[in-house]
DNA sequence: TGATATTTGTACTGTTTCGCATAAAAATGC
DNA sequence: GCATTTTTATGCGAAACAGTACAAATATCA
């Protein structure tokens, strides 16, 4: 048994760091205050402090978390075994779904990372990762019934579609429209590949 | 004429705008001070507030602005006689040198105003109006020469490369990279519809 | 030349912000 | 029960910020 010595967290480490995200994605990295932050995470800032360190260590958690959740509800739609053209409708209904959760639609890095990106590397590099793991996922996925050339191309095109998704749906687009957007465009890309 | 009465402005307003807009792009909304504002547009805070207001309404007149100077980039590559894809093809080119000019490359509104959309109306607005006239433009020239339904999807997924351009280049993807993955997306899209 | 109108520049105010210092609270180990 | 360790809570301080007041500057009009 290894009992810790102290008094122990009231908060949940997982927890707080989803609400730490879903405050940032509220506001956008620079318009949201720490005490803000504090309160949707039911903690105090010095509590913050000491578990995730400053705003920017926050925010950089906070990014990593939640595309750790975002591939935790795409990836399976790519890692069945159906036609492509049904893994990628998944994928883009399972992506529409998790961007639609919560008070502020939208995705958390590519709709406040954007903004920081040229004043900050790190957050820069947060960003670029992100979109690459992204594609590579697809490349991977699309690469097993196209191409080897195809794949990367039609793989950036789904890229762009996914992203294209995040932003309008930061501006007000509905669900349902979205998801006739994702088939058509996933049929637009699948008939001139495959 | 139209003598104008006392001193005379020491600044040209489309200048400052742009300089205004350049500044937002640079730092975000939120976190570009009224300061560094004025040290870009070369004018004292007073003088900034008289010309344009509050730092909200700053920031609306610069979206507008960029938005302005962005139709006159990419339109006319549209307005043309040629063929649909050599006309998608320039509009993307124009698009791609448009957002990569400047010290913070990227699309102002669609980079910046997604980070605040949530919090406040008027920019969600601007950010939603301003993807609603890109796709009126591209569905315009597209339903010149495709059947009305197909013009309209086809409009839908050029919006989200364009998006996806946007995206990128603030990420840090380079020109050439961007003009092949247009053209290449371009390719894709008018296999299928025509 | 003097009155009027408009812009500029300095300086100020009240508020918000981040980050931390310090003491109280709550657990374990002896 | 007492010392130790870790978290919580209150509160502080220095800096940055948005917005404005007011006087100096620079133009036109009579």
């Amino acid at each position: 048994m290894i009992a810790r010595r102290g008094r122990p967290p009231a908060y949940d480490r997982e927890a707080a760091l989803m609400a730490i995200a879903e405050a940032f994605r509220l506001r956008g990295y620079a318009a949201a205050s720490l005490d803000e932050i504090a309160r949707a995470a039911g903690m105090n800032r010095p509590s913050l402090f000491a578990a995730f360190g400053n705003k920017k260590a926050m925010y950089l958690a906070a990014l990593e978390d939640y595309r750790r959740r975002m591939e935790q509800a795409v990836s399976p739609a790519l890692e069945g075994e159906g036609p492509l053209g049904d893994a990628l409708t998944g994928f883009f209904d399972a992506a529409i779904g998790f961007y639609g959760e919560g008070a502020a639609p939208g995705c958390l890095v590519l709709c406040t990372a954007t903004a920081e990106a040229p004043a900050d590397e790190e957050i820069a590099a947060a960003l670029a990762d992100t979109i690459r793991g992204i594609e590579a996922q697809l490349t991977a996925r699309i690469a097993r019934e196209a191409a080897e050339g195809e794949a990367a191309g039609l793989a950036q095109l789904m890229v762009s579609v996914l992203i294209g998704i995040a932003v309008q749906t930061r501006a007000g687009a509905d669900e349902a429209a979205l998801k006739h957007f994702a088939r058509a465009s996933v049929a637009a890309a699948l008939r001139q590949a495959l």
